[in-house]
DNA sequence: TCGCAATCATTAACATGTTAAATATATTGC
DNA sequence: GCAATATATTTAACATGTTAATGATTGCGA
């Protein structure tokens, strides 16, 4: 019979502890903003990919769309992103960032690309690298 | 001024993904027990270390204590665990798993075990090793 | 063109994540 | 021995994760 690996060598324990870490210095500097990460990667996406239609959003920002409406309607009504209808297709919306969104992205780019850098120097370009390399090919699994 | 990365190859995206990707068999699993994942992390550590302090258990489960708190409540109503009494320090308390909880672990043990190792073995050993390594490393950073 | 299936999005309901405040007990300093 | 402080845990409040159900719109076929 199989053995149960030891929690210390689990895959979904070791992968909730890094993210943990990873995102403690990120809340940080969101909190000044009053943001949460979610909304962070809302607008980061699009900042990024311009607008997008809400399954195309979650899909980039890896957030489910239960979430992605409820994060979406809290943040139009912050005046971070707005929303407008598909023309032809009544079923479609189109999410994008507004200028006020936008001044967040600016204000905390620079913030935001030195704790990533951080991180990286930290584990090592070369480790950090070879990091992304396998998540993605866990996330391509089957 | 620091560029911020591709959401792409955002570190934080990136271990969502992943574990989304590494959760779903599972999940599926525990569905047919009625348990989440957090409550089999809970049992797994349990059946592991024995009986812990909350803080000690939240620890190893990779979890924060207010959601442990509830999560032990209600597998405490369920009768997957029993809390007792530190015979010394009131503050105290000893959270155990029951025998209905062993039970859960004994039923799924095999089937968890294989997913873990399908996992390991689309992604290689070599690779799933040094996956975990990296990880490791990043929840000791600093 | 009517209705039915398919698609996309939202809502609902409950569990968990997250931070801050409150609670309870121990320990320390005086 | 008592007040102040420290430690351990729980509660509170709100945001998000997760699955299932509902809603809305289009496109297709009889």
């Amino acid at each position: 019979m199989k053995q149960l690996p030891s929690t210390q060598r689990s895959l979904p324990i070791a992968l909730i502890r890094a993210r943990e870490n990873v995102m403690t210095p990120i809340r940080q500097m969101l909190s000044e903003s009053g943001l949460t990460e979610q909304q962070w990667r809302v607008l980061r996406v699009l900042d990024e990919h311009g607008a997008l239609e809400p399954s195309q959003l979650a899909k980039h920002a890896a957030l489910l769309l239960p979430s992605q409406t409820r994060i979406v309607q809290s943040m139009a009504q912050k005046g971070l992103v707005e929303r407008r209808e598909h023309r032809n297709d009544r079923r479609r919306t189109v999410i994008e960032i507004t200028n006020a969104g936008q001044a967040i992205i600016n204000d905390n780019a620079a913030k935001a690309a030195e704790i990533a850098t951080q991180i990286r120097d930290k584990l090592g370009p070369r480790r950090f690298e070879t990091l992304l390399d396998i998540l993605d090919d866990l996330y391509d699994l089957e």
